[in-house]
RNA sequence: GUGGCUAUAGCUCAGUUGGUUAGAGCACUAGAUUGUGAUUCUAGGGGUCGCGGGUUCGAGUCCCGUUAGCCACCCCA
């Protein structure tokens, strides 16, 4: 036999590998990941979420419009062919403004999108962060009712319980909390610095933080008001009325309390369990353009891993395309970090086989039988592997055991002359035997049978 | 973009003040065993010591650069 390619000289071959920042998935995480998004797909369509998509490139304008230098830094930008500066988006809110501002007008409003995709930025990698990445965005434009904001919280929750995890803690605050705050004590126009600082709680000590104000030349006992904000903790309804001294008397600060109250109140109605959901003032988020309720959540068994699921309420989303004046409020999955997260805490699927039942095929002469046998399976449901070739049962059943298959069926000349077929469940080693005579559907619904019961932990 | 730490087989690592042919465990392939896998035994394949340069009679080991990974800053998912 020749080899289609004749052996390179070694000097030749060129080195395979991924740039910085970038990188293959195997089985096992790609498996994982795409379960994630597949609970991600479905609880945002069961609040009535639609899926879009946009391209990978824009016109470099769009991207740069808002343009921050930082974003600008990170951007991946280059000159088509025509000489038309093109980049690649850095995030999914930045396109869905554009593609709001084009078709806004056929979609109608609210507006309730979902958008799972890839995005780029060229910044510095570290664990959980890398140059591309996915996010899982869903965004309900065109509406400010409080509904809109309770329904984000609803669904984060939804999501982070369908995962499967144990416990997590959804964190919210109101920017206007902390806008009527800062008007109390006179630093309304230095909100960016002390917001940055703020949220750096958590991270940083609350000297160090005081250190940064200080820094900043804010005073010292507009600096201890804010470090006592931020120490504020217990139930949600203990910290609301906390804050009532601390910004209840000022316009946003009322109006932001308020509607902390009323998302508690209809979380509780909804059923949300007590303690899920915290309000936690130093919640800031960096960004500037959150405007009300703003939220992140966290592993309880990993805080130092950052908000997993972060966002809010924005003003005005697309106002750098569109006079049409776009209020909405949305949340993003972070679904590299949840991932790594997932894997520290040893939670993560650990499969390489997204089939349920592993053929074993070491009988050559009945390969016809074999092949309508992992047929039937199939109609009826049921992923099936055949191994590619007759080899010796021993290694079949260790390559099923290793890929994590949940069933093997074991059938040759013995179990087809009596009629039987073996049904191994993997993991606990338990076998079954199953008469089934030649009659397929009979074999089927016993393998489907035993499938159900190793599914409910067998 | 700034600073620190690290880099030896697919993975985890050992490798003596610089000294002959760079090792182990696990994993992989095959056999003992032409019908039974987490725990047997045997054999085998697999290494430009990240890459490039320098010092030296001699570099996996020392020096410089570079690339990648991790950590902190910045920012954020």
């Amino acid at each position: 036999m020749t080899d289609p390619r004749p052996p390179s000289d070694p000097r030749t071959l060129i080195e395979p590998r991924t740039l910085k920042g970038f990188r293959d998935h195997l089985p096992r995480q790609a498996l994982a990941r795409e379960g994630i998004l597949d609970i991600a797909r479905r609880v945002y369509r069961s609040y009535g979420f639609v899926p879009i998509d946009t391209p990978a490139l824009e016109h470099l304008e769009i991207l740069t419009g808002k343009g921050s230098d930082e974003t600008d830094k990170q951007l991946y930008r280059f000159t088509e062919r025509g000489g038309r500066e093109v980049g690649m988006r850095f995030d999914l809110t930045v396109p869905l403004a554009r593609f709001a501002a084009q078709h806004i007008g056929t979609l109608g409003i609210p507006f309730k999108r979902y958008h799972m995709a890839t995005v780029w930025r060229g910044e510095n990698t570290q664990r959980g962060r890398y140059r591309e990445f996915m996010q899982c965005d869903f965004d309900t434009i065109g509406t400010t009712s409080p509904l809109a904001d309770l329904e984000t919280v609803l669904v984060v929750h939804d999501l982070l319980s369908a995962i499967g995890l144990e416990s997590f803690t959804i964190r919210i605050n109101d920017r206007r909390v902390l806008s009527g705050i800062l008007e109390r004590l006179g630093l309304a126009d230095r909100s960016t610095v002390v917001l940055r600082a703020l949220d750096k709680l958590g991270k940083v000590s609350p000297e160090g933080v005081a250190a940064e104000l200080a820094g900043q030349s804010i005073d010292a006992a507009a600096s201890a008001d804010l470090l006592k904000l931020a120490s504020l903790s217990g139930s949600p309804d203990s910290v609301l009325t906390a804050l009532e001294p601390l910004a209840g008397d000022t316009a946003p600060g009322r109006a932001g309390i308020d509607s902390l109250r009323a998302l508690l109140d209809g979380a509780g109605q909804a059923g949300v369990p007590a303690g899920r959901i915290v309000v936690d003032p130093s919640i800031a988020r960096g960004l500037d353009y959150y405007t009300g309720l703003v939220l992140e959540s966290f592993l309880d068994e990993l805080p130092t891993l950052g908000s997993i699921c972060s966002g809010g309420r924005y003003d005005n989303l697309a106002g750098l395309y569109t006079k049409q004046h776009l209020p909405g409020i949305g949340a993003s999955l972070g679904i590299d970090r949840l991932l790594a997260g997932l894997e520290e805490l040893g939670r993560l699927e650990t499969r390489e086989t997204a089939a349920d039942v592993f053929l074993v095929y070491f009988d050559e002469a009945h390969r016809g039988d074999y092949l309508r046998i992992a047929a039937a399976l199939r109609r009826a449901g049921m992923a099936v592997e055949m191994a590619a070739e007759p080899k010796r049962v021993g290694q079949q059943l260790k390559v099923a055991s290793k890929k994590g298959f949940p069933l093997a069926l074991v059938i040759g000349s013995d179990e087809f002359t009596a009629g039987t077929a073996q049904c191994k469940r993997m993991q606990s080693q338990h076998s079954t035997v199953i008469d089934w005579h030649g009659d397929v559907p009979v074999l089927v619904n016993a393998v489907a049978a035993e499938l159900a019961a190793v599914r409910l932990g067998g």
